[in-house]
DNA sequence: TTATGAATCACCCTAAACCGGTATTTTAAA
DNA sequence: TTTAAAATACCGGTTTAGGGTGATTCATAA
């Protein structure tokens, strides 16, 4: 029997999916919380297996308590719940510990589906979900300019924190080229010092 | 009917999935490749519905592949398959267009579940991989010094691309004061200049 | 063949970062 | 209430980065 809490602020979705769990063989309702602090509460004298989360609430949001519960009860199961399908929130909630993550408007059997993937143990998106989730991670790596070889070569360096000089020796180069390789990179990534630089590069995974 | 076709360079690994996959209703076996090459080779005059494909190979290894392949072909599904249980390489082959990622030692019933979720559009990690992965992600966030709260801040200024001029600006503080605050994170991160800085920050989470 | 871009090297100047201190005030904890 | 940590502020000096500008070599693609 695999006993499910919900928390959501929104009434009518926690009463939606009671009623599409109800009289769900395997599947035992547990409960619901309309805030973090009452989920935090409830969880004090009781528990549950699977618990759905939804992402934005008030005070603390889902991503912040899906990162407490997991680390007070490491056993619970999480399950994001959201309208959104945007691949950063659902970044955000797997590096928080969710096992996967549903949206509202998904069917029965997706639902269903989900809830016994997570309480195996398992890391479950559907379809739609991994679809944007996949999307996202696209994204956040082109439409950059195409950089040289050399340039490349000086961003690792610079972002492995040597300095012109230092870069100059190690590649057997003047370090006036260096500096230009340098400010080229800049000019060409449209940033305006080595931080925004740095960045850019390890966010969009170009080093 | 789901067409599989494997690429590995280990015979055994071949030869095991085929005997593990035989027989099984709804699965059909489409062929095999023992390197990049002939995997691309292959799919220019066939095709297949999910793609078994191993992480590690002689030449182009598998997280490249994996990238090329989901550019020529976005709807053949990716199902990495490796020995290692490293969140490092999961979270490489997901990036690259993987959908779900298993060990070469799992259960048939564990590959059947994971071709079935990945050819449905899934995306699906078995709860071993996924507590490897989820392992990792938090292993790269921890370990950390405790920032200050002023701390925190000026360093997303300074990964923001301001300098302390424009800081001191920002926050109504003495530019000295900002200069203090960054050499403390210097010396607490125990990196040497912005460049370091920036790239730890952002690779660990700290922004 | 002639552009074009990559890669190289060079200089000047200003601004910013970095190094090494010192020192006060405020806040929170023991 | 004493103490420690955090936050604040300052100074001088050296190194590095950033802005601007220009030039040569080399391969290669139009």
């Amino acid at each position: 029997m695999i006993r499910v809490f919900i928390v959501d602020d929104h009434p009518v979705v926690i009463e939606g999916i009671q009623s599409l769990l109800q009289n769900e063989r395997g599947i035992e309702w547990a409960g619901h919380a309309m805030n973090a602090a009452s989920c935090l509460g409830y969880f004090i004298n009781n528990t549950a297996d699977v618990l759905l989360m939804d992402i934005s609430m008030p005070g603390m949001d889902g991503v912040e308590l899906c990162a407490v519960m997991k680390e007070k009860y490491p056993g619970i199961m999480i399950l994001g719940l959201s309208t959104f399908n945007q691949g950063l929130y659902i970044k955000k909630m797997v590096e928080n510990g969710a096992s996967g993550y549903i949206l509202k408007n998904s069917s029965k059997e997706e639902l269903i589906k989900a809830i016994h993937a997570v309480h195996e143990g398992h890391i479950y998106f559907s379809g739609e979900v991994g679809m944007a989730l996949q999307e996202y991670q696209k994204s956040s790596m082109k439409d950059l300019p195409a950089l040289t070889i050399r340039e490349k070569e000086v961003l690792e360096l610079i972002a492995g924190g040597y300095t012109n000089p230092q870069i100059a020796e190690k590649i057997f180069l003047s370090p006036f080229t260096v500096d230009s390789h340098r400010k080229n990179l800049l000019a060409k990534l449209g940033v305006k010092n080595t931080a925004s630089l740095v960045r850019l590069a390890v966010e969009r995974k170009l080093i």
